[in-house]
DNA sequence: GCGACAG
DNA sequence: ATCTTGTCGC
């Protein structure tokens, strides 16, 4: 069982949200330690209007194969509205949930949001490595903050996420001609072992395959629910 | 004041 | 995030 490391209150509003953020952000290891990866999650959190719930998917891959060894989904109640800058706060506890299902804990948690790349440096992928105390990247698709090049062509190629004269991130060409990926640590890895990984975790697509399949099964589980939503409707109708 | 703003 | 339409590549 996949044990916590720090845990904190989740009912806070925005000001205290905000203010935790800074405090753990203290807590950010942005240099290599890892131990051997034998798997690696990817996470992925989607919203269902049907039902006002959260769906949150956690998948393990064996590190070398990328085959998926396990799955696990989860649904929630919403309970934190989207700000940006505060999406953990939103996301995160249905993806704890989840991750304490999952039998066969991970060496390396890969998000499909930001790490460092954050106004105040504790992005979604932080907050979840920092709380689990797990090696993590923030992978997202497009950016929340910073400056960048455009970075060359080529796959593999990549240019630096700048803000207030930091680097805090990497934009990375996962496919030849392919829109880039912004890179970030989220804990316990340094950056460019980070982009090491990421290109590893995309010998194909944009995506690395970790936030691929966790992406295939909560839209599965978004369907499900409509289905369901639609099936109780039908009977209401019929009474 | 206005625009920008992970999912 | 989600939705929609159009276009391109396999």
């Amino acid at each position: 069982m996949l044990k916590i490391h720090i845990q904190h209150r989740w009912d806070l509003n925005e000001k205290e949200a905000t203010s935790l953020q800074k405090e753990l952000a203290n807590q950010v290891i942005t240099q290599d330690q890892l131990p051997n990866i034998q798997y690696i999650a990817g996470v992925d959190v989607a919203y269902s209007e049907h039902t006002d719930q959260l769906i949150a998917a956690v998948v393990v891959l064996d590190a070398f194969t990328l085959e998926v060894i396990e799955s696990v989904t989860v649904k929630d109640a919403v309970q934190f509205p989207y700000l940006p800058g505060l999406f953990s706060f939103r996301e995160l506890p249905p993806v704890i949930k989840a991750l304490q299902q999952i039998e066969h804990e991970p060496q390396l948690i890969v998000c499909d949001s930001q790490g460092l790349a954050h106004p105040r440096r504790f992005g979604l992928a932080c907050h979840l490595g920092v709380l689990l105390n797990i090696p993590a990247i923030g992978c997202g698709k497009t950016r929340l903050v910073g400056e960048h090049t455009e970075p060359d062509r080529l796959r593999g190629s990549s240019s630096a996420l700048i803000d207030e004269e930091q680097q805090i991130g990497s934009v990375l060409r996962t496919q030849t001609d392919v829109k880039p990926v912004f890179v970030s640590v989220g804990h316990r890895i340094s950056l460019e072992t980070a982009n090491e990984w990421i290109l590893r975790l995309t010998p194909r697509y944009r995506l690395p395959e970790t936030t691929r399949m966790a992406d295939q099964l909560v839209r599965k589980a978004l369907k499900e629910l409509e289905n369901e939503v639609d099936v109780y409707n039908i009977l209401e109708i019929d009474q």
